[in-house]
DNA sequence: AAGTAATCGAGACGGTACGTCGTGTCTTACA
DNA sequence: TGTAAGACACGACGTACCGTCTCGATTACTT
């Protein structure tokens, strides 16, 4: 059921839309995102603007859709026996995916498109963000079942403070490669899974 | 020794980086990142296109040293007595920092651009988070003074135990602001610090 | 046969084609060749640079072929009954053409410019230099036919001969007007036609 | 008397003159007039742009003068016996003059010039028309002697008749070597050389 | 000698135009 | 109706010259 008016004329290609964010990843990939142009993505798919345009209203939208995909491939938790393997595993994990030139170059850019675009940050949030917070909560979970952590009382200061494991998790990991622009190996996994597990003050 | 060849010739107009640096920040705030455009820049501040590019190479760099200035201007660390009020301070300066429309809109913007660039990431490397590292330097020897912290006794360590703590601050209050797009109030400020300096394991 | 790829796409808009020529004369008319710029032009016919750009190399062919369409335009041959009365009016009425301020300032400007630009030179020779010896066949026909002229024999010495003629003519009335830089009156057309039809021994 | 004020302060340098009217003409030959730049000529000199402006107020009158030079080396006229063997000799060295690159790109684009500029239109009537226009006198006088050519009764038909000659001859051989392009040869010169003895009916 | 004043080189300056490129829309002919 | 091709108006790009200016460093003629 794709609408009512869709019954007549040519029916557009699925082919296509196909082609079109091959190409858009592939181009993200060569050139940036700042060097990506509609006319080189139309060109390298084989297709006309015009088809191009009557799809995606532009740059923006067309490559949050290229790329959302890729973060579709989920990060699964295998449970490795305490906390600290559990974050390092995740942690190493996140950096492997920010390393492909697809993502790293394609996330930053959104972020900084979608602090003028309010239906791009809700999507961002949605097809991002909130996909990947399952994985803090399933390892607390499994931390307090191990003992390795406490039991939460109120489920909202819970919820808050997953929040908050998540933007130091998913931020630091972040900063590191795409900001400071240095790599996050596993030395630096286990540093920063030793900062997390116990403080500052923990050593 | 500012180089050798530059005793000759009619010297560069100190106040034209002045005020090319404020437009630059003007239009940031007015028309944001994307339709920052350099011959708007030229105009507000009263400068021919060609001075502009005499002195940055593009939209990028002339983004970033612009900036640049506002960390230098805007984050300090006042004593404020304990480890944990020094972290909750420079948390909340930074987060009212990434809410000024200038930094907010530019700051990922940028960074994006450096995942292509390495000149670039170069550049944003040196005039921002070298120079924004000083405030972990100062805080870690404020708490050693106080007892807070124990003294480091390998340098190299130190060094990278102080990047570590950069990323984790930096890249967490980043993340909650831009990406998973939530403010960084006074509440958040204490929740994190309290995480950073105890630990997972340390409630 | 217009050539065999231009069957598709949007085709070139004609009235574009002769907004530009009309704007380029009166470009030409207000501020002179030195003046004239590609960017005035556009803006005057309502089109885009890019579209004048699609159809003209530069500055220099646009300018050839809007003045050309002024020698077609005002240069005919009314049959006036005898050779010496054909030679005065085209003489005159090449003068006067010479005299308005589209091709005053344009022609001896791309004949300059001609002298280092082989596609130029034949740009100029197709759009006037040829196009305008038919005058001087047209003429030569007539005072035959009247008996005022013998029939040429050798194909070949007559095309030789209606070059020099048509050299002299427009030589000699260009050289008058923009080198000597004295009008050319009835007076001297008179004189000028006494001496090309007796010669200097014809007194 | 170069004027009051000249007296004191160091003098301008000769040789900077020179430099620059030798590098103009040989910035003239390579790139011609359109692609003749200030900056490019003062480079070639071995000066700078200021030296140079303040000798001459523009890309005109700094060419004018360059070339000027050149058309002093006078054309001069041997007697070799016949009306017709004096026409073809001028118009051959003539033509020989219009060949030198540097005269062939500059004569066209000053006069250009100088149907915008009065003061340049005087200034080549005075270098360059008037100075050779002796030759056609001198012509007459030999072929009045010789009896090939009556003799003037009223001086300022003589002198009128004398100004029509020379536009004939300089404006063929201009139109024949710079507008139609072609080559002033002997066959060339001794066609015309016939055309203006006889006439068009002197066939 | 010391002073004065115009010159010199170098090169930055505010402008203007250049010719190219990308955007998003449009107009064709064909499927 | 969809589609490929490509022209279109728009506007920014980064570069090249223009003619002017500001430097420090030479030259000459004064006193």
């Amino acid at each position: 059921m794709t609408s009512a008016r869709a019954r007549t004329g040519r029916p557009r290609s699925a082919e296509a839309d196909r082609a079109i964010l091959d190409a858009t990843r592939a181009a993200l990939v060569e050139l940036g995102w700042g060097k990506l142009t509609m006319g080189d993505v139309a060109a390298r798919a084989g297709v006309a603007k015009t088809t191009l345009y009557r799809r995606w209203a532009g740059k923006n939208e067309l490559v949050v859709d290229a790329v959302a995909a890729l973060f579709d491939e989920h990060l699964d938790l295998p449970d490795l026996g305490s906390l600290a393997a559990d974050i390092e595993s995740v942690v190493l994990r996140f950096a492997a995916l920010l390393e492909r030139p697809e993502t790293k170059t394609a996330l930053m850019a959104v972020v900084a498109e979608s602090t003028r675009d309010e239906a791009l940050r809700v999507r961002i949030r949605c097809a991002i963000v909130d996909r990947q917070k399952r994985l803090v909560l399933l390892g607390r979970e499994r931390a307090q079942a191990r003992g390795e952590l406490p039991l939460e009382e109120d489920a909202t200061a819970a919820a808050r403070n997953a929040d908050l494991i998540f933007d130091v998790i998913a931020g630091a990991v972040v900063h590191r490669a795409l900001v400071s622009g240095q790599s996050v190996d596993e030395e630096w996994a286990r540093g920063f899974t030793a900062l997390l597990v116990g403080g500052l003050a923990g050593v």
